[in-house]
DNA sequence: ACGCTAATGACAATCATTTTCATTTTTGCT
DNA sequence: AGCAAAAATGAAAATGATTGTCATTAGCGT
């Protein structure tokens, strides 16, 4: 059926290739975030015979369209995350490296409060804390 | 309060070397955050041999003690500057640099009510907003 | 089956940062 | 000053993530 009816809705249409599914279906599983390395081997482990090239791609354009974050982490590698997932920081012990997912919606206000006192727009934020846990 | 008598003054008892200071002197100069690379080849075009090894390990070193800050670019690149004492975070353009220095006690809080909640002890923080400022 | 385009991956190239290691400079002491 | 130990230095090689190249392949509509 094709006619008239220009009832345009608009999807998105957004194609992901078969890669570009992998992808999300791997950080679905880590449920966190990975660098591109670290996906690479674990489709690696799971038989697929993916190229790291490939896994760069298809990384990059999902970040275009914008169906994952990217992050650093200390040491300056990039990593991923789904974005659909919720909004969370992290409370990590230095020693052993436990981690507690930390909600906090008083620091989302707070950023949002920064930025618009300074008129910034498209403002992300990055917010870790590090310490020694109560084994530790 | 352990010895009555024991009266230790912390004198944070910080010395820098000749390559520490050009560094600070230099980061002074710009006024603003630069990379390793940069320092390096803004030290080499004002006739100083010093080696990007001694950059690398000088800049380290500052950190270590405090003196400077570093952040991330986008490409993942470590910039440097010059951190006065007090603790504070940034709001960065991630456009053009434009740095603005928050001070934000509500953070601070945060950040200690969570560490307590969750037992955790010597807890640090990352804070850091990146966005577009008004002139970008 | 044919032709065209997007996707792929092995490999090389980049580039910031770290390591190594031999040499130079500074420090501390007599 | 003289001198040994420690700290600092830098050239060069190594590392490691990310990107570029390019020939080959998989998909898809005709
Ligand atoms: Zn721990
Ligand atoms: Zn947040
Ligand atoms: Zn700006
Ligand atoms: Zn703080």
């Amino acid at each position: 059926m094709s006619t008239a009816t220009t009832k345009r809705i608009t999807t998105t249409k957004i194609t992901m290739n078969k890669s570009q599914l992998k992808l999300v279906s791997t950080l679905e599983r880590v449920g966190g975030f990975a660098s591109a390395q670290e996906l690479y081997q674990m489709l690696r482990r799971d038989g697929d015979g993916i190229g790291l090239t490939t896994v760069y791609r298809a990384l990059q354009s999902l970040l275009d369209d914008k169906i994952v974050d990217v992050l650093r982490r200390a040491d300056g590698e990039a990593i991923y995350r789904l974005c659909g997932e919720a909004h969370h920081h992290h409370l990590v012990c230095r020693s052993c490296g436990a981690t507690v997912e930390i909600e906090g919606s008083s620091v989302e206000k707070w950023a949002e409060a920064i930025s618009e006192e300074h008129h910034f727009r498209e403002v992300g934020h990055t917010v870790e804390l590090f310490g020694l846990c109560s084994n530790c």
